[in-house]
DNA sequence: ACTTAAACTGGC
DNA sequence: CCAGTTTAAGTT
């Protein structure tokens, strides 16, 4: 009888392989090792897990199964390391991910046999601008004859004067000809050129490194001091240097120790300044891995990781899994933000992971942000972390004077709705540019212009689903039973709400102030764009959304014009919320702080007010100080009211009441669960089916709870809907989910696991389950 | 996920 | 009645 060895396989199942060992692969063997597997009639890469349990050799109907062997073992070392391995087996079990799924998206690539063969030099097409047309007049009277010209040149200046020819006309639908036009006028020139794998390899790192604060000082030396596995929140105003206390820590706690070290950002296209800073404080040391690496590079870059010969991994979520030795600490910057959790299976949220990794090396773990999500908050109040705060913004620099514009007055201004036509219509769809630029705002931003300051304005994402508001109160129709905004319907005309299906007529008057209700969705950068060059003609203005580019990489262009003062105006969604500093930004304008207070999600104040204060912190970091205005129909709603002076914890404070009742994360523990396929009728069914499966589920879980062990693991798993998803349909497939929520986490982990391992699924009208622990949006 | 076998559909 | 298509079962 030769051994046996449990494998780990890449297929979404919740199960292992047992393969026999042949003898001379077995002194070879160690867990974490990559193996060559016979699977039907091919072959499959999996991950060797350890001694295989001949009780598992058994078929369905019983009889026994003859293992097949292991045809080879590639690599000398384990690809998955032991802290590594521990880390992919937790997630498998609290995101109910089949454990090879999660070890496959741990290892680069090159390593899982997917890599994509790609050239040694890439080179595409490129147009650059080459000549400007400054005014907007100038303007007018060059392209007076040729508006497609036009709206290629200016989107051009909008992506930093280049974009790749592919993009153009594929993507953004040019014809050849008026981009050739472009050409022969002068305008513009098209090149190759060798595509930048590495948008950091060429940026220079800036060295400026200042002294600590005595504030800083205080956090570094609390956190350097920390037990280990400790978990820190570090809790820092905009502003307030957090970047730098992290380096200064990392200095202690890795490099005079030897340690090595993870920093995760949260989208590192957005952040490239704080990725410099570490890049220069580190130098060779650091291992940036991002989104452009090749396959090759990133396969380098791990390498390098796992050979010592780099300390410090910096990277977004999946650096989590950095093949690092000896971790000493793990940095979460902005530990708040929702691009953590992983979109796909696995459905991960990094700064857990994290945590969990932190713990289990003995290392210190740092979850950084000016708004920590009301998880970690909540966390630290219980004493799981440690608060350590920075309530001052570093240099002696004061907070900016943030200012509420109540759109509900001045309605008789010039860009607002013409209120003689909506009064006659009850539920008049809005005027797309009402009260874009309210006199408070268009006076700022003028004399900003005069004084060659420079502006952000922020347009909340844009609403996707419409809601309905009283336009003198402000007030929202919402869900009797879950408390979110209900979603306004056509056909039949009525509201609705997207977590338990509850609808109800559209009110034509508000039900608190009897005032005019009016629908609302949000707007386009485009049309805001127009506004502002109409106003000010010789105004640069610079648009940043997910719109204006198909390569990432531009984002970082823009920025980097912002810093040299080419641009007077940035205009933006949350994009450009996020860790920039910029001294002569003396002005931050909200547009329309609405539209995010009224999405469709329980977490929709939360995001508001983090996305108000992160953009708030924009403005005046330099000497000349800054103001905020946040335009909104709602001024004492409590995510603009606790904005405007910069009072987390009093937001914290009424949010979380909030979120007891009806309970929501964190007073409980959530789970959502989309079903989606090609029909909407099966699709509604197969929910239906579902939801009531686990709704059975969970009775006899309170059933056998209450009898066996009197325990309350199994009490308290509860089922809401199931209805369509806020977005019903996406990549042509409808989505209906259901909400799984328990009091306790092991009681929603064995709900979930029970429902994902036995629940059938029909195998028609390609109808999948997919399930979202902890869910950082519900859409 | 992917492959294979069994169970249906529809044109004639 | 058979080919093409959908659904169910199984991977060690």
């Amino acid at each position: 009888m030769s051994a046996l060895a449990e494998v780990a396989l890449p297929l979404p199942l919740f199960r292992t392989w047992t393969y026999a060992v042949p003898p001379a692969l077995a002194p070879r063997l160690a867990p974490g090792q990559r193996v060559v597997v016979p699977l039907r009639t091919g072959t499959e890469l999996g991950i060797y897990l350890g001694p295989g349990d001949p009780a598992t050799l058994v078929g369905r109907t019983g009889k026994p199964v003859v293992p097949k062997a292991l045809v080879a073992v590639p690599d000398a070392e384990p690809a998955v390391t032991g802290a590594v391995l521990a880390l992919c087996r937790w997630i498998a079990e609290y995101y109910v991910v089949p454990l090879g799924l999660v070890l496959r998206s741990a290892l680069p690539s090159a390593l899982t046999g997917a890599a994509q063969p790609q050239p040694a030099v890439k080179t595409q097409r490129v147009v650059t601008l080459a000549r400007r047309v400054e005014s907007l007049l100038h303007r007018e009277r060059v392209f007076a004859r040729a508006p497609q010209q036009r709206a290629l040149y200016e989107l051009l200046e909008n992506q930093g004067g280049r974009a790749g020819v592919a993009h153009l006309l594929e993507h953004l639908k040019f014809s050849p000809g008026v981009l050739k036009g472009l050409v022969a006028r002068g305008f513009a020139e098209v090149t190759d050129e060798t595509v930048a794998r590495d948008p950091f390899a060429g940026r220079a790192g800036q060295n400026a490194r200042h002294r600590p604060s005595p504030a800083q000082r205080a956090a570094i030396e609390r956190m350097a001091a920390g037990a280990p596995g400790e978990t820190f929140l570090l809790h820092g105003v905009t502003g307030s240097g957090k970047t730098l206390v992290y380096i200064e820590l990392l200095e202690r706690v890795v490099a005079a120790r030897g340690r090595s070290a993870i920093v995760l950002v949260p989208e590192i296209a957005l952040t490239p300044q704080t990725v410099d800073r570490f890049r220069a404080a580190f130098g060779d040391t650091v291992a940036v891995l991002h989104s452009a690496l090749s396959d090759g590079e990133r396969y380098d870059a791990w390498l390098a990781l796992r050979r010592g010969e780099k300390r410090i991994a910096v990277g977004a979520r999946s650096a989590v899994f950095a093949p690092l030795d000896d971790v000493g600490a793990i940095i979460v910057d902005e530990e708040h933000e929702g691009s953590y959790k992983q979109g796909e299976s696995p459905r991960y949220h990094a700064r857990e992971v994290a945590v969990m990794r932190a713990r289990a090396a003995g290392a210190v773990c740092v979850l950084g942000s000016a708004t920590p999500s009301l998880e970690s908050w909540v966390n630290a109040g219980a004493g799981k972390y440690t608060l350590v705060s920075l309530p001052d913004r570093a240099g002696g620099a004061r907070l900016p004077d943030v200012r509420v514009v109540d759109l509900r007055e001045g309605l008789a201004a010039p860009n607002a709705e013409g209120g003689a036509r909506a009064a006659a219509r009850p539920l008049a769809p809005v005027n797309p540019l009402a009260g874009v630029l309210t006199p408070p705002l268009e006076r700022a931003l003028d004399a900003r212009l005069d004084r060659g300051e420079q502006s952000i304005l922020l347009l909340n994402r844009r609403g996707y689903s419409a809601f309905v508001q009283c336009r003198d109160c402000g007030d929202v129709a919402t869900c009797p039973d879950c408390s979110i905004s209900l979603t306004f319907h056509r056909a039949p005309e009525r509201l609705v709400c997207h977590y338990c299906q509850h609808h109800e007529p559209v009110r034509e008057r508000c039900a608190r102030c009897r005032g005019q209700t009016l629908r609302q969705r949000g707007l386009g950068t485009q049309q805001v764009e127009r506004l502002l060059a109409e106003r000010w003609p010789a105004a640069r203005v610079a648009r940043m959304d997910v719109d204006t580019t198909g390569a990432k990489w531009a984002h970082a262009e823009i920025l980097d014009r912002v810093g040299r003062g080419e641009v007077d105006v940035l205009l933006g969604t949350q994009m450009i919320a996020k860790g920039l500093d910029f001294p002569n930004v003396t002005l931050v304008g909200v547009i329309d702080a609405d539209t995010g207070i009224n999405l469709p999600d329980f977490r929709a104040s939360e995001r508001c007010f983090q996305l108000l204060s992160q953009v708030a912190g924009r403005a005046g970091r330099g000497p000349k100080g800054g103001e905020v205005l946040i335009q909104t129909r709602v001024p004492t709603h409590h995510a603009v009211r606790y904005a405007l002076t910069h009072d987390y914890a009093a937001f914290v404070a009424e949010e979380l009441a909030g979120r007891r009742e009806p309970p929501y994360p964190p007073t409980v523990r959530l789970a959502n669960v989309v079903v989606s396929g090609t029909r909407e009728g099966p699709v509604a069914e197969c929910a239906d089916v579902a939801a009531a499966w686990v709704r059975g589920l969970a009775r006899r879980m309170a059933r056998g709870a209450s009898t066996a062990t009197a325990g309350s693991d199994g009490t308290g798993v509860v089922v809401v809907g199931p209805a369509p998803c806020p977005v019903e349909r996406i990549k042509q497939r409808w989505r209906w989910h259901f909400l799984v929520r328990a009091d306790q986490p092991a009681a929603l982990t064995r709900a979930l696991r029970y429902f994902a391992e036995r629940f059938p699924v029909p195998k028609r009208d390609g109808l999948r389950v997919a399930i979202d622990r902890d869910p950082v949006a519900l859409l």
